[in-house]
DNA sequence: ATGGCAGCAATTGTTCAACAATAATAGTCC
DNA sequence: GGACTATTATTGTTGAACAATTGCTGCCAT
């Protein structure tokens, strides 16, 4: 968790990905910040930081807009996940501290999904990944997980039928977590590995859609 | 290669890169803006951008400085790359584009070594392992080695004996191409795991004899 | 109509000067 | 010597101004 205190680059951080403005929407430099109450500079400097994150895109002398990612950004990430997260999790002791992390999601997301609140669900399934990740034990892979993770939301937040992405992967979360405490790392990476293909296209799809559509 | 037209934020990160700053000095707004001819607020920015890529620190009213990675970050920087860096070669095509950028690196570094220009030998290195990363087409796999490979200069700028750091692995490096191209990419990743664990443990050496002398 | 072309408006890029907020330092008193 | 206070230096932030660039609008000629 870098820079919690941060606050202005986080706030704005949040905002963006509880989806207050839709990816793709530009962001004028002096409404924007005006409607935060702090000076363009300030802003600015938030704005290079996002950027950095993948967070916002920065055109010079055309200025920033939410991140929107297309089809080859989705492929990307899912395959930068499969290099991480089945390796993380082969290599995991089923006494790390994360774990613990990885159960208290999959409690989450089912109580969620009884909800029915998907949104919920989403960040549950989010915070079990972000768990696996954990069990690497290395502060710049849980960096790229969480820049990587973050645009997935944008991903996510363009394609309406949050039930139809996140649900499924409700009970898979709780069977892999099973696989990997009575099987061990390495059977349980297998199964990752098979989930994320899964998953990939489960978004993908939507995306595809979504674009015809 | 992002924004190579973002002049001062590239000037300043290749001059860190090249040592003009040694890793853990102080760089003052003022008199750095004066040097470099911009105002406070546009190095502002840069600096924003750096310290997003792990080259500067940044620690609130109290300035940035040059990173000075330590042990704990040496071994997290060659964790990540044995994330990477084997599955890039295990998974990638001899026919891939990259190959070639391999091959001019072997090359390079063993025209750099009969001239004993060790600086330009741990260049041509990181080249070789950048382009293995280019295997894997992936922009934010390439975008986290970047950032990497360039803490880890920062990290060998403090260890002055530089001979010992990078002549040792050009035989490695046209070795592992060569079990590549013949036997393949899991073979070369085998190898490529053992490369890494004795690049760690040389850096790690030299890290704390240093740190004790 | 259509395809350039000049000028205009809006936005970003950058600078400067000022002040507030914080941290480091020096000095003082006990 | 140690704790407290005042000073100083640096960063954080602001507002206004201007330069540089983009995109648009309306005009003209074909």
């Amino acid at each position: 968790m870098p820079d919690v205190e941060d606050t202005l680059t986080n706030a704005l951080r949040r905002r963006i990905i509880d989806g207050e403005f839709a990816p793709g929407t530009r962001l004028s430099e002096i409404s924007l910040a005006e409607k935060l109450g702090v000076s363009r500079n300030t802003l600015r400097e938030a704005f290079r930081v996002l950027a950095e994150q993948g967070l916002i895109e920065h055109v010079p002398h055309r200025g920033v807009s939410v991140a929107s990612p297309t089809v080859a950004d989705v492929v990307d990430i899912y395959r930068a996940r499969r290099y991480v997260e089945p390796a993380a999790l082969a290599a995991g002791s089923p006494l790390h501290p994360a774990v613990m992390a990885m159960r208290e999601a999959v409690e989450q997301s089912e109580t969620s999904l009884e909800a029915r609140d998907w949104r919920t669900v989403g960040t549950a399934n989010m915070a079990f990944h972000d768990a696996i990740v954990a069990l690497a034990d290395s502060p710049r892979l849980e960096r790229l997980f969480r820049d990587i993770a973050a645009e997935l939301r944008l991903a996510f937040l363009e394609i309406d039928n949050p039930e139809a992405l996140h649900a499924p992967f409700v009970t898979r979360n709780r069977s892999l977590l099973e696989t990997f405490l009575e099987q061990g790392g390495p059977a349980a990476a297998e199964e990752l590995r098979d989930y994320l293909i899964l998953s990939e296209q489960t978004v993908l799809g939507a995306f595809t859609r979504l674009r015809r559509g």
